[in-house]
DNA sequence: CTCGTTTGATAATGCGCTTAATCAGGGAGA
DNA sequence: TCTCCCTGATTAAGCGCATTATCAAACGAG
């Protein structure tokens, strides 16, 4: 019985092969990849003896070298900074990873998974050490969010192939992304709210305001335009949901809103809570719309009227761009939408006469 | 602004820097990998220069040329040979690969998860096209069970690392796995059943026999042996869930038996349906205890006795197999069982006296 | 009979990096 | 003064494969 424990006798080579079956090793290559154009011929008989060598010695072409002499990979990486297969967040990775792998499945490419740029204490990096691990990919596709949008602009002037799922800006370099058209769907909320007879919409979005905020501050704006409730400036809160508090309400209430877009999860159920501090309920006093879905699964939030990013579809799509790329079909920047999904939900009511 | 799009300009190379730094290239490698014990040493003040060079120049070493020269890729493979992300299955591999991740991070690995082998016909297999595409990585951990088991033996001959996430057995070679320990943990089933006053237990599984089925009944066979309740050796089904019949049951029932083990909750829910057409009900009338938990998530399961296998455990143990098998800290053959954890659920009941 | 062409193969180079072998020079000890 | 060893470097040889340039032989056409 042999073990397959570190055995250190010498990989099969195209060496070995090429001398076993009496030719050179560029026949051996030839014989490899029949259909690459390349100068050396080989004829069928030859052809029939090299694989009959390469399985008598049990030869397997050593896919580093074929990497490097190619220049190319064949493999994709992904890359988070967070753990890829969290525990707490649920699996809010996971439809993404199923659109990548069904994407990237069939089109001749792995994945590479990259965990190894993390230590207990430093969080994950692409740049760790000075060096570039992606560069193991022909290109890679960036998850969740980086807490340093340098990266991000370091690794395009590398001239790196990738795309980011969710939208990204930078100010110097053009980035390349399929993303959830949360603009769009938080418009649609507005519009819906509208029909419905509100018409003193606020919206509630936390302190920090990346790419997804704006889109969905954006949406708002652009609706709340379009349809002629302009309210002014003060329409829109920045605070994060621990610190919002009564104070906060009430400066709400004073503009008698009938429906709250709230950005978060959070932010929804701390303003009903609030809210029931003052005798009022969702949805009979107050509407509240949700403008996304947790990172994490909860059942909370199937109640919540709201929309949900098409988080499968963006990881195929983001396969797309980026092999679009990589076969050189592309050459501009890469960037697509996605619609998100309205969820009815039960917190969206009509405005009643009463109010 | 330029655009990440295929930039052909040729990296910077190694030889690039040396060049501009004015020393070899060997310094230069040296200064990248300071702590490799080579014959080459770097002074402080030209190891500044050097990495001044390399900034100035934005050098980023190719990591295939590396793992070529090194012969040594700090990759490890992760194969499935189904869907590494599926849909219907629920996330059966999510443990599993969280397990792996977690253990794996940190450790200085990436992950490659293969997708590549795989066309919407052809299934997918590790010696696609008669070469191992496994070989990208240092070794790698198989998920899932695999339609042909020879493909592991040849993956053996070669002599390449690698650890099955579930025991497997070959006859030829000798393989290295992370199992749960079904044996066990069905053997703890039935002396809990035996503790709570059934003495007549019968096993009912699959038609189909691998190392998991067969751990299973040998626990089973094991605990009746010990326990003094032998009786014979047609105490044992092997039937599928879809042709289990009534008939099949009566034969169950005529040795009065007062608990079933069913090897899947496939086995246990069909039994309950042929029970109830007869009038009886479990656990009132006989006692039905499950031996695993299903691939698919499902809440069905969560009524039955039964024991979980320690799915995540289960993949920081192979990784950690793996590891060591890589390090040359090992050099025979790597096996663990890790202990199933029992879930009392509510369809093992003491013997009444009515039966 | 000669010349261009096709077929089947080889030798050699390079991909970008690591590392073993080698070497120049400068103290320190005898 | 000569040898020995340590420091700081260079040279060159791979790693395993793909590919380009090159070549010999066979074959037909003119």
């Amino acid at each position: 019985m042999s073990t397959n424990a570190s055995n250190k006798k010498r990989r099969v080579t195209q060496a070995d092969v090429a001398r076993r079956a009496g030719v050179s090793t560029a026949v051996v290559s030839a014989t490899l990849n029949p259909n690459s154009a390349t100068g050396v011929r080989v004829s069928q008989d030859t052809a029939k003896r090299v694989r009959a060598v390469m399985r008598e010695l049990g030869y397997t072409p050593n896919p580093i070298a074929q990497s490097l002499a190619r220049g190319k990979r064949n493999i994709l990486g992904v890359f988070t900074y967070e753990s890829v297969f969290p525990s707490e967040r649920g699996n809010f990775f996971y439809p993404m990873l199923r659109g990548i792998e069904m994407q990237v499945s069939g089109a001749g490419y792995d994945l590479l998974l990259f965990t190894s740029a993390q230590t207990a204490e430093a969080p994950r990096q692409i740049f760790a050490g000075g060096s570039n691990r992606l560069g193991v990919a022909d290109g890679a596709i960036l998850l969740g969010q980086e807490p340093d949008s340098s990266e991000l602009e370091r690794l395009a002037d590398e001239g790196f192939p990738f795309v980011t799922v969710g939208r990204r800006h930078s100010g110097r370099v053009e980035l390349n992304w399929a993303a959830a058209g949360y603009a769009e769907a938080t418009s649609e909320i507005v519009s819906h709210g509208h029909e419905l007879g509100h018409r003193r919409i606020a919206y509630v979005g936390g302190a920090t305001i990346r790419e997804q905020q704006q889109d969905r501050e954006a949406g708002f704006r652009s609706a709340m335009h379009r349809l002629g409730l302009d309210q002014g400036p003060d329409c829109c809160w920045h605070i994060d949901p621990e610190t919002l508090d009564a104070a906060c309400l009430e400066s709400i209430l004073s503009r008698r809103v009938t429906l709250i877009l709230a950005e978060t999860l959070k932010h929804a159920e701390r303003l009903e809570d609030l809210l029931r501090d003052k005798g009022m309920y969702v949805p009979q006093d107050m509407s509240i719309a949700v403008l996304g879905t947790p990172l994490e699964d909860t059942k909370s939030i199937l109640r919540w009227t709201r929309f949900e990013a098409p988080r499968e579809e963006m990881g195929r799509e983001a396969v797309r761009l980026l092999l679009a790329q990589l076969d050189g079909r592309l050459n501009g920047p890469a960037q697509t939408t996605l619609p998100c999904k309205f969820i009815p939900g039960d917190t969206l009511r009509p405005v009643t006469d009463g109010h």
